[in-house]
DNA sequence: ATTGTATATATTGTATACAATCAGGCCTTG
DNA sequence: CAAGGCCTGATTGTATACAATATATACAAT
């Protein structure tokens, strides 16, 4: 016997949840995907016509992509996605410094068992995985957010997915740049051993230190040596 | 000569900006003055109708208050105002901890010296307020917020920001517990002295340290010695 | 040729109408 | 009397209509 056949607008389009959410994680992935680039202005009727939905669950989308830093909202003029100039890239990282090294410490202190086995996992993922930067990164992304889980503290969780978020407004990924991938590696490798000692100090400043490396390579992606 | 009439609706009620603004501020507002309190279920027709507006303004606002974490949304439930437990509480503080300190820290790096003399006078300010816990949670408010300016990092500045309208759903300030207002001058002394110092190592200790008394003041406040 | 102005079009802000869903009370039924 | 289903009212989700504003275009004046 089938489910109750469902009837509302965003059950009808196979969702669990309402057309705003709906709305919001096709806008979030095609700006992670740049299928929207940085500055480019957005209009409502444009993605309503591409969802199928009205305007209305769009601006919801709207309002709470501008909340995270994804969207530029100006009065009467709509939304354009956020451009980052290198002050704010700076600032971005700056931030991220102290989050993820308070999440590695907080990773050392509070992390299961389990959560530390599946670093190591994800650890082995990186060494076998081949030399494609998009498969890289996205090993990349896995590691952080298992790191960012295992701090348990939901406002650093919610904080450093925000700062993902912002990250992925800018060109590509750091892994294009030679030899990055194998210092990542490295780099990663050291932060989950000190988190396995249970040494949080050093699991934060391993962490601060690949962050602060991530950061040079990136500035120099975006603006040149 | 009088500007041009303002037509819209936004101005008819002296506003410069969209409904949906005015509407979030009035609703942070109230939320920070506890008129509506933790828990308790906020209607989008009562809001309307208190403020003269339709529905369409309110549920803007309410997305943000969301993305805040200030208001609750279930769906087809609607929005009650954010709980906090003793978890919560717990993270909130951690999480003030660590970007506080880094705030004091910056502002030892980069406050220019008008901003280092703001934050003196404030400190003059603490010293010959009275003693109603009220003026002294608005001087702390005043102290803190030129903290965050003062280190020169917008998603920091963000951050802090939205961690404070959080501990406003706490009940009262911590002003209520007796010696406290002392000691909060004194902490926040020694975070300018730093400052003023340049010294981002014992600033950021200084701040560190600050939240973590504000915090077991708190605690003892909400959930008893 | 350039600049200022008026008009037209496109786009967003707001209000309202309608559909879908949930909570609670009432009734039926064992 | 208890348990469960169904109906009704209240409330939110969505769509659409209308108002207000910005941008672009055309035209006139200097």
């Amino acid at each position: 016997m089938p489910k109750t056949s469902p009837k509302t607008a965003a059950a009808k389009k196979g969702l669990d949840t309402s057309l705003g959410e709906f709305v919001l994680g096709k806008l979030r992935g095609a700006i992670r995907e740049r299928r929207y680039q940085p500055g480019q202005r957005i209009r409502e009727v444009e993605v309503a016509g591409w969802l199928g939905v009205s305007r209305t669950p769009v601006r919801e989308a709207f309002r709470r992509l501008h909340a995270d830093g994804l969207l530029q909202l100006t009065p009467w003029r709509g939304a354009q996605v956020a451009e980052l100039d290198r002050t704010q890239v700076v600032e971005l990282y700056a931030m991220r410094r102290v989050l993820e090294g308070t999440a590695a410490g907080l990773a050392a202190e509070n992390a299961s068992t389990s959560e530390i086995r599946f670093l190591f996992k994800l650890l082995q993922k990186e060494r076998t995985a081949g030399p494609a930067p998009a498969g890289l990164a996205e090993n990349n992304r896995l590691f952080h957010e298992a790191l960012y889980g295992a701090a348990h503290n939901r406002y650093l969780l919610d904080s450093l997915n925000a700062l993902a978020d912002s990250l992925a407004l800018l060109r590509s990924t750091t892994y294009e740049v030679p030899g990055r991938a194998g210092a990542a590696r490295r780099e990663h490798a050291c932060i989950a051993e000190a988190i396995k000692r249970r040494d949080p100090k050093a699991a934060e400043k391993a962490a601060r230190a690949h962050i602060a490396v991530a950061e040079k390579a990136r500035l120099k992606l975006l603006f040149g040596g």
